[in-house]
DNA sequence: AAATATTTTTACCCTTGTCTAAAAATTAAG
DNA sequence: CTTAATTTTTAGACAAGGGTAAAAATATTT
C-alpha cells in the first residue's frame, strides 16, 4: 500500500511530533532521516497530496489522522518483531533495532496478528517503550515520583521537582534528561535508596535523588 | 548488499537452471517473474557485470558459483521463515507463501542463524521442499520406488518406472507429474495400497501404481 | 528597520528498475 | 535455402527517491 520510503518518513514525523510538540520542521525531518532537506520537501508535498499529513510551505507539517494511524501501525510491528527478537531468538536488546528497521515493513495484517498473539500481546517493547494496539492507539500512563517505582519497573524520566543547579548538574554528569529511560534494578527499604539503570550504566541513586524526578512508567 | 531486484533475478533464475537443465532463456525469466523480455536483458546484464552469472547475448545465462550462492541463500530465508510461519504462527502451509516473499529479503546472517536454531534447525520446509545449509548447499536425495515410502514421508515424483498409455493417463487425471510432490498419508501391508497427498488432493492408490512411480524422498 | 543568518523551497540532474516500440538475431517452415 | 515466425536486444522514456546549487522566505541581530 504504502512504499518504505513513505513509511520511514511518516514514522518518523511521528516521533518528532511526539518529542517536541507543535508542527515538525523540514530541517528536523532531514536531520532525523540522514538526507538532505531538499528532499523532505519533496516527500513531504507528495505525503500531503495524499492526505497523510498537512503542509503549509515553510510552515511545517502534521500527521492527519490518517498518516498517524500508518505511523503508528508501522510501529507497532516494530516494536513486535523487537519483543520476538529479545523473547524468542535471546538477541540482546540493544541489538534488534536495526533489524526491525527491516521487520517492521512486512505487509500483512494477519501476519501481525499472529505475532502479537504468539508473543502473548505484549504492551511494552524490550526498551521499555509501549506498543500501539491495532488500532494505533497508545496506552498513556501517569507520571510519579522515581522514588515511588518497585523493582524492576521501567519509566521514562519526564521532569524533576527540584530544579537546583547542583541537582541538574547531577542529572547532566549521569546522563539522564528529559525522554531518558530509566529501569530501578534494586530497592532498598532502609533508606529508599536504589540501584537503576540508565542506558548501558548502572549506577547507586540515593532517596533525595528518586523523590525529585518524575517519570512515565509502564 | 544486493537489491530486492538483484536477489529476486538470482532466486528465479536459480530455480528455472533446476527445473530445466541448461541454459536459462530471457523469456522464461521474464515469465516467471511477470515482466517484460527487455527489463531481463537489462538486469541480466547488470547482473553479468557484477559476476553474479555469465551471459552470452542471445544465448541464455548461468549463475556463476557466486550467484549461486546469494540465490541457495535467499532460497534458504524464504524457506526457514515458512517453517516459522507454520511451526510457530499456525499459519496453514499454503498461506504462507506471500509472507515469505518478503521475509527472504531480510538482511541479518545472525537473525537467521538465530532463526535456524530456534526452529531446531529444520531440513525442509512445509511444502517439503530441502531448505538450503547456510554455505547453499542443498540435501540431494536418492530417487526410489513410492512403494518404499513409508506413512509420512514425503516426496517428488521424477519418473515413472512403467510407460504404458494407461499409466500415464491415470497420472494425469490424478494431475500427477515430473515435480509433483506427493506425502504419503496411510499404508496399508496387507495389499501394499497406499492413502497419498498431492497438492490439497487425498486419495487411495493401489499397490501397482505404487511401485511405477519414481520419487526422490526427504 | 535594515542587514545578516538560517531555513525552506525550487529547478535540475542522477540512479534504479521498469516499459514500449523498433531493430537485430536466431530458429522454424516451406 | 530462403522466407516467416519467434526471441532477444537496443534505444529511448518514465516514476520513485535522492542529491546540489541557487533562489526565496523567514528569523535574528544590531
Amino acid at each position: 500500500m504504502f512504499s518504505l520510503a513513505e513509511e520511514n518518513y511518516l514514522k518518523a514525523i511521528y516521533h518528532l511530533e511526539h518529542e517536541n510538540q507543535g508542527e515538525v520542521s523540514t530541517n528536523a525531518i532531514a536531520e532525523r532521516m540522514d538526507t538532505k532537506p531538499s528532499s523532505v520537501t519533496d516527500m513531504v508535498q507528495k505525503l500531503a497530496e495524499k492526505d497523510l499529513l498537512s503542509y503549509k510551505k515553510y510552515k511545517g507539517t502534521l500527521l492527519t489522522p490518517s498518516g498517524r494511524k500508518i505511523a503508528a501501525n508501522v510501529i507497532r510491528k516494530h516494536r513486535l518483531w523487537e519483543v520476538f527478537l529479545v523473547e524468542k531468538l535471546n538477541f540482546h536488546w540493544d541489538e534488534v533495532h536495526v533489524i526491525a528497521e527491516q521487520l517492521e515493513h512486512i505487509q500483512s495484517d494477519e501476519l501481525i496478528a499472529r505475532l502479537d498473539k504468539f508473543l502473548g500481546s505484549p504492551d511494552f517493547d524490550p526498551h521499555g517503550d509501549p506498543i500501539p494496539d491495532k488500532h494505533g492507539n497508545v496506552k498513556r500512563t501517569e507520571k510519579k515520583l522515581l522514588s515511588e517505582c518497585e523493582k524492576n519497573q521501567r519509566g521514562v524520566c519526564v521532569g524533576v521537582k527540584e530544579s537546583s543547579g547542583e541537582f541538574l548538574q547531577y542529572l547532566d554528569k549521569r546522563k539522564i534528561s528529559i525522554g531518558t529511560k530509566i529501569k530501578v534494578l534494586g530497592k532498598e527499604f532502609f533508606d529508599g535508596s536504589m540501584i537503576i539503570q540508565v542506558g548501558s550504566d548502572q549506577f547507586f541513586i540515593s532517596q533525595k535523588i528518586a523523590e525529585n524526578l518524575y517519570v512515565q512508567t509502564n
